[in-house]
DNA sequence: CCTAAATCTCTATGAACTAGAGGTTCGGGA
DNA sequence: TCCCGAACCTCTAGTTCATAGAGATTTAGG
């Protein structure tokens, strides 16, 4: 029996957003007290740990429910979470190819400026151009600064 | 010269979101006809492709806008690059690592359950226990449905 | 038993959009 | 040249996913 303060800092979820997740159904109603505090099991923080971990990696609300739900009918499961895994690991794909050319960038500006020469820095033009592009839109002139 | 139709079009940003864009400050104003209407260069499309691509990214618009602002200021731009890069780059990092393993699980539920073997399926529980953690929480049990 | 910390509900704020109402402008065809 | 439907305009309101206070009540340790 943990109080909500104690399932917030063990999950790492703040106290509203607990409540939160209550009022919206993906918590469940936990047991109360006497005097009407919540008191919560560990199946609680297991969930709630599923809950964060999937809203830390871009699930929505939506999805997360779905998740949640498949679990409560045993019979052919298989077949819609295939579907939603399915639909999601492209997009997974694709942010995680993005990210790395974002990261390789940032490690650029990182170890290139870092030494102080400023003047020296096309960190912003090397963005504005092709940085952060997954589809390949050719070569363009850089002209972020026109436009402002 | 393009209307805010095609622009929306061409860099995948709806029509609202790029006055919205506007209001906060992200676009600049561009030209207006006669009319009232907007309309844009290709400098628009540039720098609202790399605010979209930022945002897919997970860059707040706050980031964002630190970012579009260093060009502005040719004076020690660096310094200020390598601060926002830095703070950055840890984050990315992180996320590219937890969409790693995400993407694994995903590949593991769509392999194996594409075959159609539904209820000998345990995706979900495999997800509860332990797909979607960074941090070794330990092995726990998996009581999801305990807690619903 | 007493009190400080934690909890309760409820309402409001925040970011980042998104949608709709009601009115105006644009551009291609008759 | 005029017309009309699509696209545009502003403004307000709603959405999602939280997060922050106000004011009242409960809990637990000394």
């Amino acid at each position: 029996m943990m109080t909500i303060g104690k399932l917030s800092v063990t999950a790492g979820v703040k106290v509203p957003t607990i409540r939160y997740y209550e009022d919206i159904g993906l918590m469940p109603e936990p047991e109360r007290t006497e005097g009407n505090q919540r008191r919560y099991v560990r199946a609680h923080l297991e969930r709630l740990n599923f809950i964060r971990h999937a809203r830390d990696l871009g699930f929505s609300v939506e999805a997360i429910r779905d998740l949640l739900s498949l679990q409560a009918k045993p019979d052919a499961p298989c077949h819609d979470a295939d579907r939603i895994a399915a639909e999601n690991l492209a997009d997974v794909r694709a942010k995680i190819a993005r990210l790395k050319k974002l990261e390789a960038e940032l490690e650029h500006i990182v170890s290139e400026c870092a030494g102080g020469r400023a003047g020296e820095c096309n960190v912003l033009a090397t963005l504005a151009d092709h940085a952060l592009c997954t589809t390949d839109h050719g070569h363009v002139h850089n002209s972020l600064h026109e436009a402002s």
